[in-house]
DNA sequence: TCTGGGGTCCTAGGACCC
DNA sequence: TCTGGGGTCCTAGGACCC
């Protein structure tokens, strides 16, 4: 078992990569988001530093972002660019010879043994001449830790957070400043009497897990603790299902337009599956209405599908997939405006 | 702040079985 | 007959993360 776990994290990932095909746009308050137009639903992915500086944040949608920063120049999302330098920066973290687990296109926990400090500005400096993007290293004792230390780090520093110094560091911050606590959890911890990472650490799990549920009530405190003994793994993903949305500029009125648009994402949920060379054991239809509340309902198909338009004695595993969806979308019943439509489907095994 | 799209994991409740 | 308790599976929803 390593010593130490790096956690590398690029600053502010997809605006910079913006920026380095664009470099006129450095310096200047850059949003990418959505199809890149402010006046269209969507949301913000990632601001410059430049942009959050006049109060643009992940997930703020593009409206309000073009409200607050009136000279901000907006970029459509570019999955596939974004895709292609992520490799580039895991193949260079890779290149250390450690054991790395990526976390998404921006970030990774390295399992690594030495001076972690040294090491982690030689990544720095790898990442920096391999791409020109800058990142920030957190390093820990455990995966939390390391997570944690990299939020102290930004940008382009090291920080490292172990267990002799969390309390120190994190004691008096609110429990949502905790991997995996959100709104939500911090909000009902609010109502046990818990506000802080340090509350939370002296809390029963007895008394959590009547709250929480006999799993996450424990972990929580653990959490809070700073423990963590998941380890550090190359495994490769192993993906549990696949899924398609899309959120409509103008609600669908009309149920023949749902039922349309529900057949017209389970054909490309098919395929990206057959893709994956995966079989599909069960579909799940999501809708969003209009006051944005939202609804799911799945079916389990007989028999795994492949994705695949395949001649055979049984019908087409697509067309399977797609009927799915559609008994699926005959679980709902309240015929209102539809904000939102997705189907999911996910894998047999 | 009129609130994306891609996922993962956990929980609660009902069905069903012995 | 008017009614237990436990285990397991399935489904919908919730919460969180990037």
């Amino acid at each position: 078992m390593a010593r130490w776990v790096l956690h590398v994290d690029l600053d502010q990932f997809i605006a910079a990569v913006e920026v380095l095909r664009r470099p006129e746009l450095r310096g200047r308050p850059v949003v990418v988001g959505g199809d890149g137009d402010p006046t269209k639903r969507g949301v913000v992915s990632t601001g410059s530093y430049e942009a959050r500086a006049c109060g643009v944040h992940s997930g703020q949608p593009l409206r309000t972002a073009a409200r607050r920063c009136p000279d901000t120049v907006f970029l459509p999302v570019d999955r596939d660019l974004y895709e292609d330098v992520s490799a580039q920066v895991m193949a260079t973290l890779r290149g250390f010879g450690v054991v790395v687990e990526v976390l998404g296109w921006d970030e990774a926990f390295l399992a690594v043994d030495g001076d972690p400090e040294a090491l982690a500005r030689q990544i720095r400096d790898r990442v920096r001449a391999a791409t020109g993007l800058e990142c920030t290293v957190g390093i820990g004792e455990n995966k939390l830790q390391a997570k944690l230390a990299t939020g102290f780090g930004k940008p382009a520093g090291i920080f490292r957070l172990t267990g002799e110094t969390w309390f120190e560091v994190l004691g008096d911050r609110p429990a949502d400043a905790l991997w995996g606590v959100g709104a939500k959890t911090a909000k009902r911890l609010e109502g046990l009497g818990i506000g802080t990472v340090g509350e939370l650490a002296a809390a029963d799990p007895d008394v959590l897990a009547r709250h929480f549920g006999p799993t996450i009530g424990p972990w929580l405190v653990l959490l809070a603790q700073g423990r963590d003994n998941s380890p550090v793994s190359d495994a490769p993903h192993v993906p549990r299902s696949r899924g398609r949305e899309t959120t409509y500029q103008h609600d669908l009125d009309d149920w023949a337009d749902v039922r349309r648009e529900v057949a017209r994402l389970a054909r490309r949920v098919a395929h990206d599956a057959a893709g994956d060379g995966r079989d599909v054991g069960r579909v799940i239809v999501k809708v969003r209405y209009a006051p944005f509340f939202t609804r799911t309902h799945g079916r389990t198909l007989e028999a795994p599908a492949t994705g695949a338009d395949r001649a055979g004695v049984d019908r087409i595993g697509a067309d399977r997939i797609v009927e799915a969806a559609l008994a699926a979308l005959d679980g709902f019943n309240e015929r209102r405006p539809v904000r939102l439509l997705g189907v999911r489907a996910e894998f047999a095994r």
